[in-house]
RNA sequence: GCGGACGUGGUGGAAUGGUAGACACACAGGACUUAAAAUCCUGAGUUCGAAAGAGCGUGAGGGUUCGAGUCCCUCCGUCCGCACCA
């Protein structure tokens, strides 16, 4: 048979015209229809698709396919990320508009995206710049203003004076603007926010129940939400120490129980009474100075020296009046956790520790470890911060932490000072509201007018969208809508009289926080049409980076429930959560290479000689030897990239997406090699050979089973029914890699089987034939399509059905068991599978290598684990 | 510093507490070919041995178990997250 060889480019695109013509992936809006929403991270549309991108997209596709292939209403869509600041950094540097930019990125993405033949149904594809998206966004930050979840208050912010923005603390780098490197200040400005925090313990809470989540992923919300119970404590101060009109000062802590450890108060540089106290005293303003401009630099981290002043004020212990305590300011206090301003106990707190023995503070311990002696126990510079038992504490002495912990709030609940309890049970979040003020031109704007007489007004839903102005200028740096001649310009919706629109943009996480609600009806007049929201959500399985691991996905949680608080959503279960599995993907990483003049080259600029230790990297175009580095994320600065495109045009889009799911586990890093591709090039035109030997050897279609099946048969029969089985399992699971290994070994069991004959060979054959163009669907879909169009099929694998597999097949009457003496292998032992305990005992006892290892010891034990192993011990 | 994950052949990696190394890549030998590519077959953890076979083997050390890559403890290493959260 005169094979040709199988033409990916060529035939990939006839395939992807074919599904797209026949709107194979649109999803149907057939209620009664078990649903399955699968959903990739939407990408930022930055130019053009990466190997990330392939890889993400890939992953996604099998799963939508194969739950199509298993019966359900799959929903599986895509859209753009699209306001961003990348965007407005093009039009200052290139004098193109932001959108247009924008949307010309989008037209080459999606036809990248295109080119890789997912199964997405593009109908419902968003960008999340169009006004078609952002006016619902504009009325949904219009819902939740009314409901106080969005308000405005006045916060300190990173300030970047050249370009005049806002940054977030991950665009300052050692005290410098990302981009300008400008030193950033921090400024107090007004500024809307998200009342996160008031979803705090549910967001918490409801990380039990994302069971189908990495633990990895739940931990860090967890820890980035922070919980933790204490109590605010209000501290008398002595009036001939403190400031005209202070009294007194209010701490959080989590150990009341160490109250009799007690030694300093501190209080944060910006804290009220340090600020107090400064105005007297102009050494202490200087320090507190020195504290602020050290904030967030790496230089303040690598000292990490805890560092004080004494303001010469006395507090007065909440338990014994005669026993006054210094307040120092200093710059290990966070003004923005607690009430800024802590207690110290040295012998309890390593923190408290390190600043006693600087300032010479007493360290009394309170807390006795279990297995110490409290006569001899005595602490150096390490604290203990664990539980134990309550020494040199009073009226906690003995208690255990826990306790004492009880006793003293509860004794704090009940003593007044100043009129009030002195104490009061607090739960703190690390967690603080959400910032969404954004000084930018290119995001959704926030649909909000300020009257000089009104104040803040929000704008008429009819009014609705607030649109972009075309005309901005991105000449010079600062907010382009701020200085936009005409735009702000308006009239106050509620008295009419002059006023101004709110200039600030939304933070381009917002888009991203609800557009998979979007996606269920994205053409609805109102943002969300519940009854397809109620149907479609959750989402069913959720891929992408773990770089999004806390903020999108936390603000997508929050999202979902204050979508729900405004009754834009209903729930069906019992916790409203958006994703109720979620998967994150490992990098794609490479090779680096450096040229000798220590520039980064591109793989596509070197050739390389030899092999294994030998292997060494050309310059091709100047011939000159280049360093091969180590293997990293590709990335542009690296220059250890490879381009989808090309892969696609010279290997095809099925080469790309197979070598992407073998080898490495999905969420594990993979190294993109080109011997990895090749090889999974090799195994296409494998896959191919196979097919076509069969659909030649056998070209009916529908052959009639035969009465019984031969030994050679048989084994093809069950080779293909586990297979399938096995494939399907992995793929469910994700686990993609071992997918494509059980192709493999189905791949060499057929290949075993070549050449063999006869009627009931026929119909294995074909059986196998068409199961294994089943089983490589999901993964390599064009070359599934093709394959089943070879067997001679008129319909489409797309719209195939998983096979069932005949659960008789999956087992053998022969098992194969091991048999161990001592817990070391000996032998193998070949045996029916219902064969019981004595008979496996039996036929274990009577084997060869089973009776030399014993030496002539008696058996004192057999343990049978049925069709599993036999271990002898003796 | 705190928290987490991981550590298996030359390489990527398989393995519900039950035959460690599936599958692939790379490698070696063979077949086909004038030759090469492609393809097909075979081999391979390591040590000893011609072989049969035996010893040793999942970062190191200990423990639980009839049996440990898998569970527990200690240590070493790599990677990631958080960064003074009171």
């Amino acid at each position: 048979m005169a094979n040709e060889r199988y033409n990916a480019p060529d035939r990939e695109k006839h395939w992807q015209q074919v599904w797209d013509q026949g709107e194979i992936f649109k999803a149907r809006e057939d209620h009664a229809i078990p649903k399955c929403y699968v959903l990739e991270m939407f990408p930022y549309p930055s130019g053009r698709i990466h190997m990330g991108h392939v890889r993400n997209y890939a992953m996604g596709d099998v799963f939508a396919r194969f739950k199509r292939a298993k019966g359900f209403n799959v929903l599986h869509p895509m859209g753009w990320d699209a306001f961003g600041m990348p965007a407005e950094n093009a039009a200052m540097e290139r004098k193109v508009h932001p959108g247009t930019w924008t949307y010309a990125n989008i037209d080459t993405m999606r036809g990248q995206l295109k080119s890789m033949g997912l199964s997405l149904d593009w109908s419902r594809e968003i960008a999340t710049c169009s006004p078609d998206y952002y006016k619902h966004q504009q009325k949904l930050f219009l819902d939740l203003l009314k409901k106080d979840i969005a308000y405005r208050k006045s916060s300190k912010v990173n300030w970047d004076p050249v370009d005049h923005t806002v940054l977030a603390n991950e665009q300052v780098i050692d005290g410098r603007g990302w981009r300008s490197g400008a030193l950033v200040e921090q400024r107090q400005l007004t500024q809307w926010f998200f009342k996160i925090t008031a979803y705090a313990d549910e967001l918490l809470r409801d990380l039990d129940t994302l069971t189908h989540w990495p633990e990895k992923v739940r931990l860090m919300q967890a820890n980035w939400i922070g919980r933790s119970e204490g109590m605010l404590v209000r501290w008398g101060l002595d009036t001939a120490t403190a400031p005209p009109g202070l009294i007194e000062l209010e701490v959080y802590t989590t150990r009341p129980d160490t109250l009799f450890g007690a030694s300093f108060l501190a209080v944060a540089p910006d804290h009220p009474l340090a600020k107090a106290a400064a105005e007297k005293d102009a050494k202490l303003a200087e320090f507190c100075d020195e504290c602020r401009r050290l904030g967030t630099s790496v230089a303040d981290i690598e000292a990490a020296e805890k560092r004080g002043f004494d303001t010469g004020i006395r507090a007065v212990h909440p338990f014994d009046p005669t026993w006054q305590l210094p307040v120092f300011v200093a710059n290990f206090v966070l003004m923005e956790y607690g009430t800024g301003a802590i207690f110290g106990c040295p012998s309890g707190d390593q923190r408290d520790m390190d600043f006693a023995r600087r300032y010479d503070l007493p360290v009394v311990p309170v807390i006795l470890p279990a297995g110490e002696d409290a006569k001899t126990f005595t602490l150096k510079n390490k604290a203990f911060e664990d539980d134990g038992v309550m020494i040199n504490s009073r009226f906690l002495d003995g208690m255990s932490t826990k306790a004492a912990f009880e006793a003293a709030a509860s004794r704090l609940e009940k003593q007044t000072l100043n009129g009030a309890p002195q104490g009061q049970r607090k739960v703190n979040f690390r967690l603080r509201d959400w910032g969404i003020s954004r000084q930018r031109y290119w995001g959704c704007p926030i649909p909000v007018v300020h009257c000089g007489v009104c104040g803040v007004v929000p704008v008429a839903e009819r009014d609705l969208p607030i649109e972009l102005p075309e005309d901005a200028t991105f000449d010079k740096p600062g907010n382009p809508l701020a200085r936009h001649p005409t735009w702000k310009h308006t009239t106050c919706p509620s008295c009419g009289a002059p006023a101004t629109r709110e200039t600030d943009t939304m933070d381009t996480f917002v888009d991203s926080s609800w557009y998979y609600v979007r996606f269920t009806a994205p053409h609805s007049a109102t943002p969300v049409d519940k009854v397809a929201a109620q149907y479609w959500l959750s989402v069913d399985q959720y891929i992408g980076g773990i770089e999004h691991a806390i903020l999108h996905l936390l603000y997508s949680r929050f999202f979902a429930r204050a979508l729900s608080d405004t009754g834009h959503l209903t729930f069906a279960s019992n916790t409203r959560e958006p994703f109720s599995a979620l998967f994150t993907q490992g990098m794609v990483t490479h090779e680096t290479y450096k040229s000798q003049d220590g520039y980064w080259l591109l793989p596509n600029d070197v050739r390389f000689e030899g092999e294994g230790n030998g292997r060494r990297a050309i310059e091709i175009s100047s011939g000159r030897p280049a360093a091969i580095g180590s293997i990293e994320k590709m990335s542009k600065s690296k220059k250890n990239l490879v381009d989808p495109d090309d892969i696609i045009a010279h290997y095809g889009a099925d080469c790309a997406r197979w070598f992407m799911l073998s080898d490495s586990p999905p969420e594990r890093d993979v190294i993109w090699t080109e011997a990895g591709v090749a090889g999974a090039g090799r195994f296409i035109q494998r896959v191919w050979r196979i097919v076509e030997d069969i659909a030649d050897a056998v070209p009916e279609i529908a052959l009639p089973r035969p009465q019984s099946f031969g030994a050679d048969a048989l084994s093809v029969r069950k080779a293909a029914h586990r297979s399938l089985d096995q494939v399907g399992r992995s793929i469910e699971a994700l686990r993609f890699n071992v997918a494509v290994a059980n192709v493999h070994e189905f791949c060499n069991a057929l290949q075993a089987a070549h050449g063999k004959t006869g009627p009931d060979m026929a119909f294995a054959a074909r059986e196998a034939a068409a199961f294994l163009v089943t089983m490589i669907g999901p993964m390599m879909p064009h070359l599934a399509e093709e394959c089943w169009a070879r067997l001679g099929y008129n319909t489409l694998l797309a719209n195939e059905p998983w096979p069932a597999v005949e659960a008789a097949l999956l087992v053998d009457d022969q098992v194969t068991i091991a048999v161990q003496v001592n817990g070391k292998r000996r032998d193998e032992l070949v045996i029916s599978r219902t064969a019981n305990t004595e008979e496996v005992e039996a036929a274990a006892l009577r084997l060869e290598p089973v009776i030399r290892a014993l030496e002539g010891r008696p058996v004192k034990k057999v343990i049978v684990v049925p069709q599993r192993i036999v271990n002898v011990v003796g």
